[in-house]
DNA sequence: ATCCAGGAACTGT
DNA sequence: ACAGTTCATGGA
């Protein structure tokens, strides 16, 4: 992580491969995402660290991340904590020029991967919100899915309130424990899919599933195997988690419909492409099957 | 209207 | 193991 201390400001220095108007315009897809704002250039965020409630502001500026804080001064050590929380954020570790380099001749990575230059892969660090947002969204409409998330979040999240906007904090999973169906029900998240979040958040609140426990595992399919115990939990969902908590390059949504008409669109396919036709297309993507995944995703919204 | 959506569990064979 | 059905509703 590289970065510099300001007290009331903060600078990251990403390397050469980010473009953070990419990423913001990934970041501003919905018009109902309510777990960060975007005003012009910049982007506000709400996190919670040790306990207390930050907002900041970010900026870009000569080839710098500029983070400013605006409900209060943090102290240093949670100052330092929100570096580390923007350089995951952006999955600002990971060396985005290998990834152009390995798919430099891969016919359907080609061209996005110059038209998208610089867009990184946006984590949801919280491991719920990942797997809460990932059902949410199975086998709706987007569009249809933030609603839901909308709901869920501004009926159960802490927010705070700034210069009169309100920002929202993903719910936890100790309060989504305690839930009975009936409560989710009400804002139209179907009964299954109301005890796949509430089982979720009760694993997770008897510490039988952890975000900790999943990174000590020595490789993927163990990885998986653990998510898919959980009920509601299936292939996608893993990978969808394993792209975007996990931080697992080699995580490949296979049936995901997105990435599908994605690569229908890309190739000018009549139908859309089957299982096997795809593993072969990515079988030059090996290390890499997340940021195709997510670099297909991105050119569904041209 | 009609089809399908960033799936997964359940049921019957 | 595998295919068909159900969930439930909105968006285009």
């Amino acid at each position: 992580m590289n970065w510099s201390d300001h007290e009331s400001f903060l600078i990251i220095y990403p390397h050469k491969e980010f473009n953070f108007d990419e990423c913001l315009l990934f970041l501003g897809r919905s018009n109902q995402e309510v777990l960060h704002q975007i005003k012009g250039r910049n982007l506000y965020k709400l996190i919670k660290v040790d306990g207390t409630l930050v907002l900041f502001k970010i900026g870009y500026i000569k080839d710098s991340i500029n983070v400013e804080f605006l409900n209060k001064i943090p102290s240093l050590v949670t100052r330092k904590k929100v570096a580390a929380y923007i350089w995951e954020w952006f999955d600002l570790d990971t060396n985005l020029g290998e990834f152009y380099k390995a798919v430099s001749k891969d016919k359907i990575l080609k061209k996005i991967t110059q038209d998208y230059y610089g867009l990184r892969i946006i984590c949801i660090q919280d491991l719920f919100e990942a797997l809460i947002w990932a059902i949410l969204g199975q086998q709706i409409n987007l569009t249809f899915a933030y609603t839901l998330k909308k709901r869920f979040v501004e009926r159960f999240g802490e927010y705070l309130t700034f210069d009169e906007d309100t920002f929202w904090l993903f719910p936890t999973f100790e309060k989504i424990s305690s839930l009975n169906v009936k409560d989710l029900r009400i804002l139209q998240i179907t009964s299954r899919k109301a005890e796949y979040i509430i089982g979720l958040a009760k694993a997770m609140k008897n510490g039988e599933l952890t975000k900790e426990l999943l990174n000590q595992q020595q490789d993927d399919q163990q990885v998986q195997k653990l998510l898919m115990k959980h009920r509601g939990v299936g292939a996608w969902t893993t990978d969808y988690v394993m792209m975007k908590c996990l931080h697992n390059m080699a995580s490949l949504p296979i049936a995901d419909v997105g990435l599908h008409n994605a690569i229908k669109h890309q190739l000018g396919l009549e139908r859309k492409p089957t299982i096997e036709e795809i593993e072969k297309l990515s079988s030059g993507w090996k290390g890499w099957q997340a940021y195709a995944t997510f670099y297909l995703w991105r050119s569904l919204y041209d």
